[in-house]
DNA sequence: ACCATATTTGTACTATCGTCCAAATATTCA
DNA sequence: TGAATATTTGGACGATAGTACAAATATGGT
């Protein structure tokens, strides 16, 4: 990327020539997501990274001084700019005037994020999510952090609104229904052979999209179901048990 | 176990003071299962599994030969009674008259057994499902072939049961939402601070009853979807995009 | 061109990994 | 009991892990 004057923000060179090595730091960035997110954190090792990377270990080490520490940067790189996104969709579906149509935007501003956003290099939203999906399995201690003070905000953002469009339904059956949303999401995503081309689907993201329509189809008619017989539901209140952290 | 008399099933006499240390190989086995749907089959090494055991690592080796051996003979042991279980509950489930009970009841025959089935152990069933939403996400290469073997007969007679329920209902969507269920289920498993207790409720299961009736609730209203439009359906058509491991 | 700084390289350290093996011990059956 | 077998033990092997560090090189401002 031969070192930015110092100050300002030129980054239109960079990238010309497909992937030429513009800078180690985004080189070692995108093969550690990669990698990880493919094989899991803990199946890849430093040396595996910097040699996808055509980086030296060290200079692993260099930029992100330890494992841990650079898949937290990876994390920073991606949460920002999907939960922005998130929003800025929510917002729009809270305006939608028709009440299935709204659930239904709504739902879509949820999913649409983890396939879709984060960085310019194409598929990077899917690569992001099934790292998540990952991280979320392997129970890693390191993301369990950033996790928590990074989408609690907008999960209770998102379980709100769909409170108001479905008034009747208690939150608790809606919290289960945003859980499950997120797991199958997960689990679409890290499943290869079913969404093998997904990274390499047209801009237009048809064969993403049609997964996409197939899970906002199935997560409406779910959050719209009627709720559990209150009286088991009753047994249920025990403080603690129902789910405090859905959609994250 | 005292080494059996050759030939003779005697099988009452081990386990009558909890846990003592009836059968080297089985303590290594019941470790195993526990390390590796708690932190992955990668994180956990054969040295964890011996000290969790009270065995010598060479112990590991000597059982299994390898930890892949390990791994493998974990899924012998759990995939047999849990299909069987699971053919079961569905061929009862196919003599329910009322066409909703019936798909109901198709849906809860997958997702009990889940819970649990397999051993004798508390809490077996969902530690082994917890272990296959590890492995799944981890893309495990031993697993793979075991899964393919071994789950794909079953699967397929879900799908086809809940395809006469639900005539009307392109099978393309269908598997989709099977695979959505399979993801909720895992996911449901695998984030420990939501089903916590879920290995110790109560024999009746109620703890983890109640996710079991929240996922069977929001899946029967996700099967049970209108279609997509079949104009996108038909777009999708493509050979090889379909899911075609559903519910595995 | 030169200096200060940023980055990359190569290597080395210690720890731990999966696996192996010979000796020690426990168990079974004649 | 004694011989045969099954299991457990403790230590060792080579490979690879994450990380550290000094030397070498590239870069940017003046």
């Amino acid at each position: 990327m031969v070192r930015k004057p110092t100050k300002s923000n030129v980054k239109a060179d960079a990238k010309a020539v497909s992937t030429r090595k513009p800078n180690m730091r985004e080189a070692i960035l995108a093969a550690a997501e990669e990698l990880f997110s493919t094989y899991g954190f803990n199946a890849v090792s430093v040396r595996d990274i910097a040699q996808a990377a055509g980086a030296n270990p060290g200079s692993v080490t260099y930029h992100f001084k330890t494992k841990d520490g650079l898949l937290l940067e990876i994390y920073r790189r991606h949460c920002g700019p999907m939960n922005r996104r998130r929003s800025e969709l929510l917002a729009a579906a809270r305006r939608v005037r028709d009440l299935q149509d709204r659930l239904e935007a709504i739902v879509r501003a949820y999913v649409l994020p983890a396939f879709t956003s984060g960085s310019d290099l194409a598929g990077g939203g899917t690569r992001f999510t099934r790292l998540r999906a990952i991280m979320s399995a392997e129970g890693n201690e390191v993301v369990r952090k950033i996790i928590a003070q990074t989408f609690d905000d907008t999960s209770h953002a998102f379980i709100d609104a769909i409170h108001e469009s479905l008034p009747h339904i208690p939150r608790t059956d809606l919290v289960w229904r945003g859980h499950f949303l997120l797991g199958a999401l997960y689990y679409t995503l890290v499943t290869p052979e079913r969404v093998s081309r997904l990274s390499r689907g047209s801009a237009d993201g048809t064969d993403a999209g049609h997964a996409i329509e197939e899970l906002v189809r199935a997560t409406v008619a779910a959050l719209q179901a009627p709720p559990l017989d209150p009286a088991i539901s009753a047994l249920r209140k025990a403080p603690g048990f129902a789910p405090g952290r859905a959609l994250t």
